[in-house]
RNA sequence: UGUCCCGUGGUGUAAUGGUAACACUGCAGAUUUUGAUUCUGCCUUUCUAGGUUCGAGUCCUAGCGGGACAACCA
């Protein structure tokens, strides 16, 4: 097979890398922090990572930046670790920075006795005010000038529990002047007197992100560290600490981050809409986390393809939801079988039909599928059909029933219809059709052409079902650039339930997750709020409609 | 009035000094027992100005535009 496909930037360096012998073999790795659930955009990074290792027979660890005690819970430890499983990737080892905290609490100490780091008592707004700002240096204070026993002594102490959160912190000492403000003396080590999910009570010091992502890096021998944009004014100290260590130099690579419309990839705003239960939890299937895409009836493959197709490069940008969509339509179309349903069910009574007769029809599952086979359904003289499929005054373009007019029930007979039954208000509420009984489904001799084709459900054996419809989480394009509250632009009819939807009655034997195409309605999945007596169904996406 | 990163159709991403292309979207048509799928066609592109070169989307300089950076968050 000779596809050729181009390289994105990171995979021309790991080539350049490997052709030039500086790595046999790579090493990369997924840091999420287990404060949240993953999403979308930690799909991207964990498509690229697990991505690279496959692809030049390399590994990668997951690895949990386990730094603040504070924020962090195994509930989403747990949460992580089958998110990255269910999108299709097997990391080499589990790992976790709180690993390493005794090793990093040595580098501090190795940090203080080259004179590279110092203890500053300075309270928080006394450093961010000698910190100066991106075009004024900043200002030395007392501290800095401690002595190399003293600052050992000290932040021995720190750990020791001998002070108070918040009183003292392990600075590096680089040049408050620099012009990279991350170099300006940046907090190595703060003291917390926190339970940690891994550790218990055995630290009451924590180091920062800088002092602990890049050395974990380092430890793992990581080759290749890929990072968000935002991260790139962290490479020069990410560098600096690794020099000055004299540890494994790994280095760091930024890619853009995925923004995607209509949605919103924070985790922090993520984390408030569960809180304040604008949404049903991080599972909710409107959110963009990995689990409410999965339970809103997501492939991970339709995943895969569509970080394959958003590519890898630095430039912001802005995907269309609607290639995500696309996505989940073209796995869906090759994979889910097809039921019929109909959601706002109008009846019909076949007249020269008989009476308390039923038979039983065959119907595809799947024609897009190898063997996709067929399933039964019972016909019958009473059925319902989509209230949308008939008009009484029909556009020229219309083809599906209206009076005197005919139609194809997918799969059953061609019908005719004869009369429009109303109420006293003038409200349709019944259609007398007769039936053609030589245009039965495959043995069709009636030599009639309709061109339109409906779905139906015979109204005996229909089973009622919920179904759940959701439409984007925000009204506004690009949740980037809104100024104000972003709760200000959730949409209101992200979530509309019908139910009494009548389904045909091989639906019933749905078990949760399964997939399917409800003719002309769209891709649904059972949702596990399912019970015995009520299937509740999300729909996934709707389907093309270019009516 | 700093430093760094980035500017290619509507949206993404390619083209690695040699004919600007692929996907999505949109529009038009064909096929269709799903107005789906499939197939065909069309629309639309290198931020600006200089420079290097036989030749620049690509290299250089400047400008313009966008983004990032002043958490004891990651």
């Amino acid at each position: 097979m000779t596809e050729e496909k181009s390289l994105n930037f990171i995979e021309e360096i790991v080539e350049a890398d490997l052709a030039a012998g500086k790595h046999q073999t790579i090493a990369t790795r997924f840091p999420p922090e287990p404060n949240g659930y993953l999403h979308l955009g930690h799909a991207k990074s964990i498509c690229l990572n697990f991505g690279l290792a496959l692809k030049y027979g390399g590994k990668t660890n997951l690895r949990f930046d386990d730094t603040n005690p504070v924020t962090e819970e195994v509930e989403y430890v747990d949460n992580i670790k089958q998110d990255v499983q269910w999108l299709g990737f097997q990391w080499a080892e589990e790992l976790y920075a709180s690993d390493y905290f005794q090793q990093l609490y040595e580098f501090a100490v190795k940090l203080i006795g080259k004179g590279l780091a110092y203890v500053d008592d300075s309270t928080s707004e006394e450093m961010a005010k000698q910190k100066g700002t991106p075009t004024q240096p900043g200002k030395n204070n007392n501290y800095r000038s401690r002595s190399i026993e003293e600052n050992l002594k000290l932040f021995a102490e720190m750990k020791d529990g001998k002070h108070p959160d918040g009183s003292k912190v392990l600075r590096a000492k680089i040049d408050m002047a620099h012009v990279n403000m991350l170099m300006r003396d940046p907090v190595l080590y703060r003291i917390k007197h926190a339970h940690h999910h891994r550790t218990g009570d055995a630290w009451c010091i924590y180091p920062m992100y800088d002092f602990a992502h890049g050395q974990s890096d380092s430890i793992e021998q990581i080759t290749h560290s890929i990072c968000t944009l935002e991260f790139v004014p962290h490479r020069e100290l990410y560098n600096w600490l690794i020099e000055k260590l004299e540890i494994y130099p790994t280095k760091q690579y930024e890619f853009a981050r995925l923004n995607m419309t209509y949605t919103m990839m924070s985790k922090r705003k993520l984390l408030q809409l569960v809180n304040e239960k604008l949404v049903n939890g991080w599972d909710d299937p409107r959110m963009p986390t990995l689990s409410g895409v999965r339970r809103r009836g997501y492939t991970p493959e339709a995943l895969r393809e569509f970080c394959d197709k958003i590519g890898v490069a630095k430039r912001d940008n802005l995907i269309d939801i609607g290639l995500l969509e696309f996505c989940v339509r073209e796995h869906l179309n090759k994979i889910a079988e097809r039921r019929m349903v109909v959601f706002d069910p109008l009846k019909v009574v076949i007249t020269n039909y008989a009476e308390g007769k039923s038979e039983i029809l065959t119907s595809e599952n799947n024609t897009e599928a190898e063997n996709g086979g067929h399933r039964e359904m019972p016909f019958s003289r009473e059925l319902w059909i989509e209230r949308e499929d008939f008009m009484e005054n029909p556009p020229k373009k219309y083809f599906r029933l209206s009076p005197g007019g005919m139609v194809r029930l997918k799969s059953a007979f061609i019908i005719k219809c004869e009369e429009v039954i109303k109420d006293a208000q003038g409200h349709v509420t019944e259609l007398h059709c007769s039936y053609v009984p030589e245009s039965r489904s495959g043995q069709d001799s009636s030599g009639l052409h309709v061109k339109g084709v409906i779905h139906w459900v015979s109204a005996l054996h229909a089973t009622e079902v919920e179904v759940r419809l959701y439409d984007r989480l925000f009204v506004t394009e690009d949740m980037g650039s809104i100024e104000d509250d972003f709760k200000n632009h959730l949409n209101p009819h992200s979530l509309k339930v019908v139910n009494k939807v009548y389904a045909e009655p091989a639906l019933a034997k749905a078990k949760v997750s399964d997939k399917f195409q409800f003719l002309r309605m769209g891709y649904f999945c059972l949702d596990p709020d399912s019970t015995k007596g009520k299937l509740v169904f999300n729909r996934t996406v709707t389907l093309r409609d270019s009516k």
